[in-house]
DNA sequence: GTCTATAAGAGGATAGAC
DNA sequence: GTCTATCCTCTTATAGAC
């Protein structure tokens, strides 16, 4: 947060987030960094380029930090894995909620201009998240923790959904669930929805 | 859908939702409905005024519809009532999806320039979907069909995140859900959040 | 690295003719 | 009702000095 590049990435990101992609102009961000617009172009060479490299930013913390959770590394039962894998994500997006507003933002409403990349890195960076859930779910089918009536693609589904609505409502609705919430819903969404589907 | 008005009306509803308001110009309007920048100005004093025209408009319909469900006025028990009031709204919306995805952009990232007005039209227009919701509440609660151990709002609070996170995962997802499935969601929530919470 | 100056274009909106 | 012409402002991006 010292150099003039990180005041960059920090305003633009903000920008970005609260007047979107097309709304947020270079002297605005650059006025706020005390710099003349033709100084950022020194650092990006557009402002697609300031774009994503703070899109892919995001992303890559969300992945590092859910490869990083210990529980996932100790030997426990796959399900206790699963519900780790899933406290730790909303709690990680409830201490950086803007960051998942932000993806959320251009994943619903992509503008036109930058739309194919968006589509493009959004494969990439969801399938290298798949990866990491499917691991665990796999697990607990192996150890019969969940039936195999139903495929590993639609249990990844329901996971995905569970995880993606709670962290959206907080957005929507601006309440952040407690430690315990979190733990009733878990609950609820693995008897009602993934043994009793 | 004959009129220029009308015209206007839909082009710019299309591009309001895909391209957003800032992004979206007079000019490309009109020259898909085949006229001049400045004939627009003839229907309408501005942009704004032709985009909170549109946002009522939706807002207006939706509620038309939720007001006239046939099973609403029958002397059917209140707990149906509110069954059949989430599968007509969720049916409209999958009707309609575009509808409310164009809702759901300007409600979770609405354009400086606007964003006040939204906000206040917002308040109004879901307060007055409220009443509605909440008289079949009520007299669930009055039948005992709910318990009262839970607040009218908590309730309230609990469907609306229950309809509005269907529609959302629907819009995300791109998945529409079939009349057994609305069923089978129903009766989870109505067993496991409404009556266990 | 950061600046000034400026090119080259797109945007909302209005005046006034028909 | 719809047009042409135009105003004025804002935008991204570049050239070239320091």
């Amino acid at each position: 947060m010292n150099t003039t590049n990180d005041k960059i990435r920090y305003t633009a990101f903000k920008l970005f987030l609260e007047r979107g992609y097309e709304a947020t102009n270079i002297r605005d961000i650059c006025s706020r960094v005390d710099i003349k617009a033709a100084s950022m172009y020194f650092y990006y060479k557009s402002k697609q380029e300031l774009f994503f490299s703070i899109y892919d930013d995001i992303w890559s913390e969300e992945l590092e930090c859910m490869r990083n959770i210990p529980e996932l590394a100790e030997k426990t039962a796959p399900d206790t894995k699963l519900y780790h894998l899933f406290k730790n994500t909303i709690e990680y997006n409830i201490r950086d909620m803007i960051k998942f507003k932000f993806l959320l933002r251009y994943h619903l409403f992509p503008p036109e201009e930058i739309a194919v990349v968006i589509v493009e890195k959004y494969k990439y960076w969801t399938n290298q998240e798949n990866e990491l859930i499917q691991v665990i779910i796999k697990q607990c089918m192996d150890n019969k923790l969940l039936y195999d009536n139903r495929s590993l693609k639609e249990y990844l589904r329901e996971y995905r959904k569970f995880v993606n609505l709670h962290v959206t409502d907080m957005i929507l609705s601006n309440i952040r669930l407690s430690g315990s919430e979190l733990d009733h819903l878990w609950n609820k969404f693995w008897n009602c929805t993934m043994l009793n589907g």
